[in-house]
DNA sequence: GTCTATAGAAAGATAGAC
DNA sequence: GTCTATCTTTCTATAGAC
């Protein structure tokens, strides 16, 4: 009976992998459980077999996001991307538009405020990883005293994470634009 | 006639100050225009005479706010607070959990981007003020040269609005208040 | 202009057949 | 486990009396 239990969880993938789509795109709020199952090919009615609500759903969704987000900018290739490739990656025009990859950290920042404590927890839990890896590789860098590590990651997430959410709430491109290049060029050693 | 007149603008005015602080503490979709007239003592059906739908209320609401936040951080008193100042109230706890002031910037960051046209447009208007003054105040500042003060001012902004609403999403009060602090002390010179 | 009442639509969650 | 059908609640917006 091990393969139903595999079809099962391979069910609740794709059920995860549509939400995390959806959510990244259109927020908590404007996004329908009936939206979800649909875009996996399923109906409303099973959604109850695999999770308990809609906000358990949000939050593991968050989860999944970083999972693909963290892929994106640090393959498990040989060589590790460097450090300035990482920013501009994450500060690129087709990071703004979800093109690329889609940070929930960014994409949901104050959206996050407003819901319950699974989905904060879960918010909180991707945070810190974001975080604990910048530390890691600023301190494969040369310019920054192993002290103050910690703080500098703090600093660049916000840098990062600040400016992308806000470019994708201008509806000025140019500015949006501006904003991206002025965060990059001072993140960049 | 002209009391009249005043009379009706000093109701809208009401309904946009409960909306404004209802709005900054919730987000849009957790308001609802019930609880907005009630907020401001008065009923659901009283509201179409003012405003032509939530979405109009809520792109005023956030010029409103911004106006608030003005008033907070840059007094009409004789002598404007020093710049390292204006981060630390930003950068403060009590604006984290929105008791001293609320800027509609970071509090409502990842809810514009899935807003109608008008509420964006509201926001970016939002966003150019505050940076043409931060502009402002770093072009009084001598260690910044005169060709860079924009650059700058949107580095700033990024900073404090990301790392405000950062703050304001996590779940581990130690850590939002690190990452304030980190923020702050990298931006004060 | 403000009130009560309600239209009309959407969404989260559940029930029961298969 | 997945389906169809539905319960229940909530919300924006409108209608009509005063």
């Amino acid at each position: 009976m091990a393969w139903k239990k595999e079809q099962k969880e391979q069910t609740r993938q794709r059920i995860l992998e549509s939400a995390a789509d959806l959510f990244m795109l259109k927020g908590f709020e404007h996004v329908g459980i009936n939206e979800i199952m649909t875009n996996a090919k399923l109906t409303r009615g099973a959604f109850y077999a695999h999770f308990s609500s809609k906000a358990e759903l949000y939050a593991e969704s968050i989860v999944t996001s970083a999972l693909a987000m963290k892929d994106f900018l640090n393959p498990l290739h040989p060589s590790a991307p460097p450090f300035n490739s990482l920013i501009s990656h994450y500060l690129s025009s087709s990071h703004m538009n979800g093109t690329s990859m889609r940070c929930p950290l960014a994409f949901l920042v104050s959206d996050i405020t407003q819901q319950d404590a699974q989905v904060k927890a879960a918010y909180t839990k991707v945070f810190k990883g974001f975080t604990l890896y910048l530390k890691q590789r600023l301190e494969k860098q040369d310019d920054v005293e192993g002290g103050n590590a910690h703080s500098q990651s703090l600093l660049y997430a916000a840098t990062m994470i600040g400016s992308l959410s806000l470019a994708r709430a201008l509806d000025d491109e140019a500015l949006a634009l501006d904003l991206l290049n002025a965060c990059q060029h001072a993140l960049e050693s």
